[in-house]
DNA sequence: GTCTATATAATGATAGAC
DNA sequence: GTCTATCATTATATAGAC
């Protein structure tokens, strides 16, 4: 911890975000105190200003970095032409990306309370751009006649829901692997739209 | 609010609890002073306390409340015996009494980090109580080769997301009525786990 | 870039008058 | 049973030294 003049503005901002991050996932915003958050890095809480303007900016940022990662994963590939395959490929894709980052979901599911208007429209923004990729795949295969679906938009949201509660039991040294609870999913995502 | 001495202690006593429900589900526990929740009651803090010894047992209180009423809600009547129509009445059941209270459903699974140890431990058990009549219904499904479902425990805690996650968006004035939001549910529930 | 020190406001909870 | 007043603590954020 030798503080150099000058010397930790490229790493001391990370651990800024990845305490946060972690404190945020683990106590909820608004107990988390930004000494809490300097504590966990090593610094003064003062010094936390030179990376954030304030706290609200703080959450905000990490929740549009996650929405960010979650819309660029998959680099722009689009979902397979068949729509039971590209119902498939989504389900596995969201619970291995939602799996690999349990702190930064649970924050942006639980904490859209606590960001200002003006953040949460960004990030309600991204999170329905996201939505509407699943919900056009349904939208497809009812056209298709493949899929048994009344309400596309409802569905959408009952499948993301379905899908994101593993990560409210799921644990990597846990009873079942990552691929064992994909192929579990996947067979009720697509039975439960089937014909 | 003629504040007459001695003759408020019947009335109070719901409208703080009140007040804190609707408080806690809008802010967030930890957001939310004794203050506040004065100020909707029409008290000074300090009279709170003739009520609850601190704000952790008035959050405590209001989630026991609301798992009693859940488990006591169906008075002990057993679900049916037919696997199938005890799933398609466990989804109605649980879909509508959710939809009725949709303040106490976000506050018991929003701020269950903020219970004490001991007070999550009795709330915890309540919660696994109620996931175990799901998961009797599809062990039994199972056994009746009615249902094909590899894992019962975590089948039933994907199908409670599933339907949890109706208070996210369902509002009583909405496009869909509850019933019609039932029959779409009950669709998906009963395709998901078929054989 | 981080420190110490501080301004300013709010918090949960209690004491004692009425 | 509620009030006013207050204690002790904590909060976010800023100022200025180094």
């Amino acid at each position: 911890m030798a503080r150099t003049q000058g010397s930790h503005s490229d790493i001391t901002g990370p651990r800024v975000r990845d305490a946060a991050l972690s404190l945020f996932a683990r106590h909820g915003y608004a107990a988390v105190s930004m000494r809490q958050i300097a504590g966990a890095v090593g610094v003064q809480a003062g010094a936390l200003y030179n990376y954030t303007p304030d706290k609200q900016t703080l959450l905000y940022e990490l929740m549009k970095a996650h929405m960010d990662e979650l819309l660029a994963a998959r680099g722009g590939e689009p979902w397979p032409g068949d729509p039971m395959a590209a119902l498939e490929a989504f389900t596995r894709f969201h619970i291995r990306f939602h799996a690999r980052r349990p702190e930064a979901v649970f924050i942006s599911y639980m904490e859209l309370r606590n960001l200002s208007p003006e953040n949460f429209a960004v990030i309600e923004g991204l999170r329905k751009t996201y939505e509407t990729q699943l919900q056009d795949i349904l939208q497809r295969g009812v056209a298709e006649g493949r899929f048994a679906v009344t309400d596309a938009r409802i569905t959408s949201m009952a499948l993301i829901a379905m899908l994101t509660g593993v990560n409210t039991w799921f644990r990597d040294k846990g009873r079942l692997s990552l691929p064992e609870v994909e192929e579990i999913y996947c067979d009720m995502v697509r039975k439960a739209v089937a014909v």
